[in-house]
DNA sequence: CGTGCGATGTATCGGTCCGATACATCGCGG
DNA sequence: CCGCGATGTATCGGACCGATACATCGCACG
């Protein structure tokens, strides 16, 4: 998932581990809770390792300069290599059963924008079967065994209800509008859809309103 | 996070593996999916090492029998120890930083039965802070930052703004009736709350309802 | 003028949990 | 009698987290 997601981001610009981080916490926001340096530095270098990303080098000064002062690390830029893009490519592709978990969905969905209107239909309908089925589950427990269970428990099943069923709905929609063709945009009553995304030319797909 | 349901299930009644997952499953389902067995048997012989869960041998039918035929491992049931209980009510009481997220949080909702008063409204309190903060993020997101992301990310954020002042707003209404010392159950239209709970004198508190 | 502190920045370590996999038993229908 | 799905225990590699350490930079406050 984070490779996933680093690669995404890199795709956008070159950046180092602490801006990468800064940046997958405010696309991921509604997603998870801020990325663990834990992970990230770990999972660059794995990425590098495999020939995705490669060191950007900080600008040196024209060279000559920075005498190595106390050995200076500095910033490590990272960008994306050609074999990455293909890697990501084949990533967005391929949809294992995690692309429908919580976190997998969420940070598929967070790059659509990247992605093929065919495969966002896949995504949106794969997670909206899953949803469904964790819907069934809730309503069999509150149905069949709600005797044995507290009624803490049960007010915590009733409130998982409502959130599957509220998700399917909102997922629904999402289909019906790129079923149709149209822009994300869902109707959402407030805070109306402002559009634009003046945001670097998608490349490749997305591209289907040409003006 | 495992070991604290663990122990909170065991104090039900004496469980073996198999059986503990579909009771955690049945009674986290709204959390989180199905716990692994990857988790679970670990945690279990870490669990029995420090000496809060024993194995409870499955009735060996009067001994003697059971020639070790293709040597029978069969199932291992375990029951909690008075160090298992000493170690929960800990575990309650400590609320660290995990408590609020959204896997701590819903664990520890799931065994309020067990929980006093004062300990549930803490989490109650400590969980809707939480959230009001990961909707201010959002907010600012969606305000400032709006331009920069493309229309599928901000249709992500504004999704999970909703589902946090959704939250909020439940966790209101639960801390209002926590408040007024009344039983758990939110006005939600449907699902009457039902009550009666006959397991094990539930130590100390929740017993307002004398027969 | 310095000094200390918060933001920026890279990095590792131990621990928790997951997903895949393996394997054995049991009961039942074909 | 055989297979197959449910029951049941178990391990292994990998992903990710939380704590921690440490170095640099800019600037506010004394």
């Amino acid at each position: 998932m984070l490779e996933f997601a680093i690669l995404g981001l890199l795709q956008e610009s070159p950046m180092h581990g602490y801006e990468l981080r800064k940046e997958l916490t405010a696309k991921l926001g509604a997603i998870r809770a801020a990325i663990s340096y834990g992970s990230l530095y770990p999972t660059l270098r794995r990425l590098q390792a495999a020939g995705w990303i490669t060191e950007a080098a900080e600008t040196p000064a024209t060279a000559e300069e920075v005498p190595a002062l106390t050995s200076r690390r500095g910033r490590v830029v990272y960008k994306i290599t050609a074999e990455g893009k293909e890697r990501f490519a084949q990533l967005i592709a391929q949809a294992g059963p995690e692309t429908y978990d919580d976190t997998g969905f969420g940070v598929h969905f967070a790059f659509f924008a990247r992605t093929d209107q065919a495969t966002r239909l896949r995504i949106l309908e794969g997670r909206r079967r899953k949803i469904e089925e964790r819907r069934e589950g809730l309503r069999d427990v509150l149905g069949r065994a709600a005797e044995r269970l507290d009624a803490y428990t049960l007010e915590l099943q009733r409130h998982g209800l409502d959130a599957c069923e509220r998700e399917v709905r909102w997922l629904e929609e999402l289909i019906a509008n790129e079923r149709s063709g149209r822009a994300p945009t869902v109707p959402h009553g407030t805070a109306g859809g402002r559009r634009e995304d003046n945001s670097p030319p998608p490349p490749g797909e997305t591209r289907k309103e040409r003006p």
